[in-house]
Order: structure tokens, then C-alpha cells, then sequence
DNA sequence: CCTCCAAGCTAAATCGTTTTAGCTGATGGA
DNA sequence: TCCATCAGCTAAAACGATTTAGCTTGGAGG
């Protein structure tokens, strides 16, 4: 339309008319004629042509939940500011999952992921190290490898967590954990062990692990046996889900809370707020964790070797149902 | 590596080889050197050749809102089975947002978008109908504009809850809304005011309407109103976030559920069934609600002018909360 | 008057596929 | 013996952008 070539088009859009020498009237015309016709260069093209899609992806164990949504939301929002695009999945906490998934984002051209890994996954997870793609792991990490994180500092949460109980006069605290090797999992349940050790109060510790998949009816059968034969005055539950299974095995079982027995929870939500009795929970720092997750992985794209692990601090919100005296 | 074209590697690993009438023995030796060497296309090459990007935007007004993160759950899971990605963004009920969301997905190349519209969208989703691109409205719709939809049928929605409240015995029933002029909204006051009128209880018709970014103040205003002057004796609440903002002011106001007032939400989540009393609501069939708008989409991007709209069946969940004796 | 240079532009290659047209050699029929 | 046919393959164009090398033109300098 303009009479010039798509060379030219194509330098003056992309602001380098002045280093190609292109006449100014020329580019004046190029500019407007383009915005005229609403030019939008093809994405695709320039993707192929260039090597680089500006996309991402984020596997979460499920986009449903809303602790991921909540990140989700966040990684999004960061990622658009940084002319990114996430492309999001759900791995069930399934390995096999797992892996297809890496393969399909891998394959479909993101330039860097977002992950949660799941149960068994140190094989795919150190696949991912050597191979030196840029990988951050959200939420959960390993130990043994050297790759970027954000993820809480689980051991500190529930330190923080039994030192309040503790203080609160509570001795005979049950934790209520996932059957797993998670690292996440097993810091958060050596602060709550190391804690009751430092207050000697080992004869006192009671974990209980259940099915990470079909958690209620462990949690049931835990409960039951740690209020009634172990006769715990406090109960410590290790992620919000089984938090919120907890509460309602103690409505059916017809325990009050705080005065049978004390609750704390994991990660707020509308139902730690709104029961009879409000429940105390440890805050995770969601904000910092997923804008921590993405810019790592931005830098990690644009500078290989660039690496970083996050640990974020967590917070105690201290409601009803800790309080022996409220 | 086979020392063949690459023209005859497309055809044989597309499953073109009969067609093109390639050597079986040929054949053979290409699939197996494929795989030998982990060849996976380049999709971005694949794309720009077919024109096809296989991509498909969803936007929503929130994706850590639950109810839209379940939704883009099943639609992530459903879009996954038929070979299309899905590419998520969140308005935050922001029209600016909306429309430049609609202009970035579509300059991504998204063959489709499933949209939430806001309110004052109208002008937006005429253009997007004119435009003929594939378009399916989910949870909101315009009765003006024939787009496909795939929503709850609103009207039927408040009208059962409204019959199971007056065979409560409950006469006096308030309704919060959100101010708007969406026709979702509009269909649930309509299918409360048709049934309280049919049951000549015209004269205790009160709708609330609150603010849709900040209704909190709204609602405890008009509950104080609702409760104290007019002497309700149920609240509905038309969304989830109105009833559970409703429940926090409720407890505030020290109003006891079901002997002060009864109450029905809207979606259920656990707060609902954690709360002293477990609170009665409409469940949304979200799964035929997700899985509709995608199928529907899919159909309208491989057969234009598909269209279909659909009203799906809403479920009311009786609980305490609105039980006179429970 | 010729040479050289710079300014301002274009042609062509490239990214990795797919598809169309066409080439080659063997076979069969007349 | 010669042509037609067909199986089995390849060359080349195309998708839409970017980038490199190179072309033209006009003016300055010798």
C-alpha cells in the first residue's frame, strides 16, 4: 500500500528506521498507513522467524484449587506486564501426568516452566536440572538439586505454629500431615517435631499421615484415635485441604472447638473465617511466591545460570480456635 | 538422517503415506528414525504453514474466583482432549480490560474465545457477532444478541429456591443483587419477583441491589435495613461472593440463622457447609456449564455459523439455613 | 570527467513445516 | 519396439515475518 517493501515495513515497526537509514517522510507513511489498516504483525511468523514463542507454562497439581488459582492469577498478571503468555496445567498430583505434561508445554514451545512437582517426580525434576531448561519450582522443592524455587519456609511455619499453640498452654499436639516423601511436607513436620523436642515435650508427638488422594476417611479414623485414646488438646492440620476435611470429621464427630480440642489450619479461606468458632491458620505470603516464581523464570530465560531460591516467611493468623480463653 | 526428503517425512508421519503412495520399507525407516532421535515438530512452523494456531482464549472476569477456576479446569481438561490450548485472562468486571483482553487473544492468533462478559460489554460482544469470529458467552448472555451461550438458566434458578423458601413458610423474602444491568442478574430478580407475585406476595418484594466491586458496605447496610425495618424473615443472595460477604455481616450483626432470618446462596463451597448452620443454595451444573461452552466452541470454529445456546438446570441444595424446623 | 561514498532502498534467504507439481524408472500392452 | 501408465520419490513454493547483502542514485572530491 505504501509502495515499499516489506523489508522496510518491517524495520520501521520495529523502531530501527534510524539504524537502516530509512528517510523519515518514508517511515511517517509506513507508521500511518499501518495504524490505518490496523496492522498486527502475525505472531506466529514472528515466532518462527525469531526462535522465541513468549509463552510459559505453569503445572500446578489443579488449577481449581484455589491456592494454585490464586497464583495462577498472579503469574498471569506478571507475566502479561512481562510480554509473556502462561500457558496452564493440572497434573492431578500424578507423575505419569506430570511428565506428559512437561513433554506437551516443552513441545508446544514455552521457553521456561513453573512447577509443581508431585510425589516421585525427583527423576523428572533432576532430568529438568541437567538438561538446563529454565525451571523454577513453586511451592515444593528438593533439596538435593540446585534448581531455582519459591516456595515457603514450611519448617519456620510450623515452628511458628507450635510455639503459639504452646504458648497458648496446649502440650498434647497431633499434626495431621499427607503420607509422602514431599520435602514441603516433612519440613514443615520437623518444625513442628523440633519445636515439641526444644519444649520437652517429645512424649507428646503424635503425626499422623493419610492418602494424599482420599484423605477423609484417614483424617476420620486419625482424629478419632488422637481425641479419644491419645487425648490431644490440640490439632495441627498441614494444608488447607485437610484442614477443611478436618473440620468436618469434628462436626460430625461432635467435638467444639477450641474447648475439646484446639484447631489450626493451613492457608486461609472463607470457611477458616465464617466457623463458629474462626480458625487459626498459618498465612502463606501467595503474592510474593508467585511473582517470585515468574520473575526468577523470566531472568532464568534471559540469562542462563541465573538462579534463585525463595523462601518466603510465613505468617500466624491467630483466631478463636487456639485461644483457650477467647 | 534417512536420506529422504523432508516432504516425503511430512507425509509419512502425518499418516499420509498410503496417499502418497511412499515404499512401505521407506515408510518404516522414517518412523523409526523419528522416534530414534525424539523428533517432535515444530508446532509454531506447523501453525504458520496451516494458518491454524490451535489455541483458544478464555476470559474471565476473575480466574482465582473458585467458580471461574473450576470452569477453567474442565474447559483446560476438555480443550486438552480435542487438541486445542487454552489461553486465560482475567477483566476483574473491567470493560477497558475486556476489550483489550479480546484484541491481545486474538492477536495471539486464538481461533476462539469463551468470554464472561461484564457489564457494558454489549457494544463488544455486538462487534465480536458481527465479526463472525467463533464466540461462546459463558455464565452471562445478552437475550438481544444471538451468540451462542452456555449459562444456568437464571430465572429457573431463583424461582425454585424462592418456591422451596414459601414452602418453608417464609414469606417475607429479601433478595441481594449485585447493581447491574446483566441479564443473568436481571433473570434471578425476575424469576424471585414472577414467583413471589404468583404467590400474591407482591407487597413483600424487596430487592437490594449492591455494588459489584466493593459490595460489602452495601450489604450491611441493606441487611441492617432489610432485618431491622422491614422484618424479613430469608435473604437470598444472587452469587456466591454476595452470600458469603452476607454471611460475615450477618454474624457481625449477631443474627441467628435459620431462627432470625434464613438464608439460601448462591454455588456452594465449604463455607457453606462449615457454617453453624450449613447454608441451603443453587448449585450451577458447572461441569455441563464448562464442558458446553468448549464443545460448542470447538464445533463453531470447524463449522461456521454453528451456533447454540444453552440453559442449563439449576440444583438447589437444602440445607439448614432454611428450614424453619430442622 | 571519473571515482568513490553514503543514503535510501530492495531482493533474497531464512525459520520448519506441508502440499503441489513434476520427475524417474519400471512395467505392461499393442 | 514404443508409448502409456504407475509407483515412488523430490523440488519448490508457500505461510509472514526479519535480516543480510547488495543495488541504485546523487553528490562530493580529485
Amino acid at each position: 500500500m505504501v509502495g515499499v517493501s516489506p523489508a522496510l515495513v518491517s524495520m520501521v515497526l520495529n523502531g530501527k528506521a534510524a539504524q537502516y537509514r530509512i528517510g523519515e517522510e518514508v517511515a511517517r507513511r509506513v507508521v500511518k498507513t499501518a495504524n490505518e489498516m490496523h496492522y498486527a504483525p502475525n505472531l506466529v511468523a514472528k515466532n518462527l522467524r525469531s526462535g522465541k514463542t513468549q509463552l510459559v507454562g505453569l503445572i500446578v497439581t489443579d488449577i481449581s484449587n484455589p491456592f494454585y488459582s490464586a497464583i495462577a492469577r498472579i503469574v498471569e498478571d506478571r507475566a502479561s506486564e512481562l510480554n509473556y503468555t502462561v500457558l496452564i496445567s493440572s497434573t492431578d498430583e500424578n507423575l505419569k501426568n506430570t511428565e506428559r505434561l512437561v513433554d506437551v508445554l516443552l513441545n508446544k514451545g514455552v521457553e521456561g516452566l513453573i512447577l509443581v512437582p508431585c510425589d516421585g517426580s525427583m527423576k523428572l525434576i533432576q532430568r529438568l536440572y541437567d538438561s538446563h531448561f529454565p525451571t523454577v519450582l513453586l511451592d515444593r522443592y528438593f533439596p538435593d538439586i540446585d534448581l531455582s524455587s519459591s516456595c515457603l519456609d514450611n519448617y519456620k511455619a510450623t515452628e511458628l505454629a507450635t510455639e503459639h499453640l504452646l504458648g497458648q498452654g496446649y502440650k498434647n499436639i497431633a499434626l495431621i500431615a499427607y503420607n509422602t516423601e514431599m520435602h514441603h511436607i516433612l519440613d514443615r513436620i520437623s518444625g513442628y517435631e523440633d519445636t515439641m523436642k526444644n519444649a520437652g515435650l517429645s512424649a507428646y508427638v503424635h503425626v499422623r499421615k493419610v492418602n494424599i488422594l482420599n484423605p477423609k476417611p484417614d483424617i476420620r479414623e486419625a482424629l478419632e484415635e488422637l481425641i479419644h485414646s491419645e487425648h490431644v488438646d490440640a490439632i495441627m492440620f498441614l494444608t488447607n485441604m485437610l484442614a477443611t476435611n478436618g473440620l468436618y470429621c469434628l462436626n460430625e464427630m461432635n467435638v467444639k472447638i477450641p474447648d475439646d480440642v484446639a484447631v489450626v489450619g493451613f492457608n486461609g479461606n472463607d470457611a477458616f473465617h465464617l466457623f463458629y468458632s474462626p480458625i487459626t491458620y498459618i498465612r502463606q505470603p501467595i503474592e510474593q511466591i508467585a511473582k517470585g516464581s515468574i520473575d526468577i523464570l523470566i531472568k532464568s530465560i534471559k540469562k542462563s545460570n541465573y538462579k534463585s531460591k525463595l523462601f518466603l516467611e510465613p505468617e500466624l493468623v491467630i483466631q478463636q480456635s487456639s485461644q483457650r480463653h477467647p
